[in-house]
DNA sequence: CTGTTAGCGCTTTCAG
DNA sequence: CTGAAAGCGCTAACAG
């Protein structure tokens, strides 16, 4: 139905060769240049690019996968994401793992066969096996946000064990003792933020009871459930720092049903600055992911790579989270 | 690099034909089949979706136009629809459009070179008229949440018109009579919740001051402004419809800044169950859009006409909104 | 600069 | 049930 080449070989009497040259920036005489665009416009022809893809083995599509896309987390990534790929002329092929490791492993053989250039992965698992059909392949890949264990693929992380650690300094230092977290720890992020605390406080030579260490999941239910049960101790924490964004929810949730009020009873230091932070009152301290460079750095990783024919050695980015100011921590005397 | 049916020829014998159906799901000898199967295996073929595309004229995949995708709603949407998708073996490329008109004409196009089987759309524009290279194409095309003016598609809404005089009406039952509504125009969910405000205000022979109809965009920062200049009027209502999931962020935020308390001074109304109305305290009460189930339809249509050789006439599903019950109006005398 | 030829990997007639 | 041959729309040598 729709023109093809073949039609503008009619139109202009050129050969096929010469059009498909034209029509890949290459040079030709202007009558002919002017021949091939009247026929183009007239015709309304666009290449097929499938059939071009099949020659060059090139789709110009980038697979990505990522274990929740309706998080807005990933929806804010997958964003930026999105634009710069198709800013460089590629197509972005969405695959939702929730967090669902089957699913993960089953995605990794379906953009294969999509044949994308390329896979960017916000990954489930902390184990790297799923991707290994990819390597197989040549496909290049870039991890995003969560490293994978003894992976051989470029990643873009933050520097989440320093952040943590800063963000847990700032409650040391407004006169905080006693203070607790809640992450996760299946995560890379998780864990890495759960370091962090462990070391602000060891370096500060404050003790941790084991009550005030929340290990669970990163999700606004265990937010919730984990601030109702820190608020119900005996002597429950003047301060707590949450690791990640979906826990922040939970947790705000969780103090203003109760009687405490923040900072007045307790003090919140939280992670990532999206919606949250701004909207409630008193403005939540966070510390805030650079997602967009996040984002643009692994679009950028996983370009160049697909652009050169050497292989190069894998690469690690740590980009800087920084500490966005709020009233959410009360100063003890 | 990767195998290809070729060299299953080699390993078996047969000819590529006979391979071709069996992979099809075509009949052969028993003795034939276990030698594919065999060497399908050893050989970890998968076959070519862009060659088998090149040739039946169908790519398996679906295009899905978005206006933002870091919106929580549209990635709730995103979610089933690609959950769906997979499931019947498509996959699904995203565009986000971004709210910019320009870039989602651009998309089209940039979705029928990549020769989707199909196009699912979350509109930024009322005017549907960037859909056109795709009719023309031939290409089937369900718009999802927001209609299009004259639009000849498939498309699935909800009731908006009187969800959200059922919003209304149950302010205006549990006493309120000074009710404000905060909305935007330009798109066509936002106009039609309007509507019921409208209606059911008129219908309860309540006036509407002027300053009690907001009307701008469908944004957090909108229904922040918006609130607070009701707050600050000499007679602020007692009752605020909220028509929009970013709308609600907004004016809870306006609420929790100021000196009103909900739902002791103000009452609220608000669209959509994702996330806000459950965390915050008081619960809001919402109408529930049901977003599984669109997101879902959507498929079904789409997929449905993808079948079909023969033409279809456009159908249009109505789904309904539900009423989450909260505490967040108070009830006067 | 232009044209001819071959072929990407697969499906699909149409004979056998 | 099986195989030979043609061709999807395009690009990539290689001659001219």
């Amino acid at each position: 139905m729709p023109a093809t080449i073949k039609d503008i070989r009619e139109a202009t009497g050129l050969s096929l060769a010469t059009i498909s040259k034209y029509l890949n920036g290459g040079n030709v005489l202007p009558k002919n240049r002017e021949k091939i665009d009247e026929a183009v416009k007239r015709l309304h022809y666009r290449p097929n690019e499938i059939a071009r893809g099949l020659v060059t083995n090139r789709t110009k599509t980038i697979g990505v996968m990522v274990y929740n896309i309706a998080s807005i987390f990933n929806g804010t990534m997958l964003s930026t994401i999105g634009k710069e790929l198709r800013r460089q002329g590629y197509a972005m092929l969405i695959c939702d793992s929730a967090g669902d490791t089957e699913m993960e492993h089953s995605n990794v053989q379906f953009l294969l066969n999509k044949k994308v250039d390329g896979i960017i992965v916000i990954p489930t698992e902390r184990n790297g096996d799923f991707l290994q059909p990819a390597r197989d392949a040549g496909v290049p890949i870039v991890i995003v946000d969560r490293a994978v264990d003894g992976s051989e693929e470029d990643c873009v992380t933050i520097n989440n064990k320093e952040a943590a650690e800063e963000a847990v300094n700032t409650l040391i230092c407004a006169g905080h003792r006693k203070i607790a977290v809640i992450c996760s720890e299946r995560e890379y992020t998780g864990s890495r933020r759960l370091l962090g605390y462990l070391e602000a406080m060891k370096q500060n030579g404050l003790e941790i009871p084991e009550e005030y260490v929340k290990t669970g999941s990163q999700t606004v239910s265990y937010g919730y459930q984990s601030m109702r049960e820190l608020l119900a101790l005996p002597e429950p924490p003047t301060a707590v720092f949450m690791a990640n964004y979906d826990i922040n929810f939970g947790v705000v949730m969780a103090v203003n049903e109760s009687d405490f009020s923040c900072p007045e009873d307790i003090s919140l230091f939280g992670f990532d600055d999206l919606l949250l932070p701004r909207i409630m009152s008193p403005k939540l301290y966070v510390m805030k992911q650079p997602m967009e460079e996040l984002g643009l750095k692994s679009v950028e990783l996983l370009l160049e790579r697909i652009g050169s024919k050497e292989p190069m050695p894998p690469r690690q980015i740590v980009l800087k989270a920084t500490m966005m100011k709020g009233d959410s921590i009360r100063t003890i005397g």
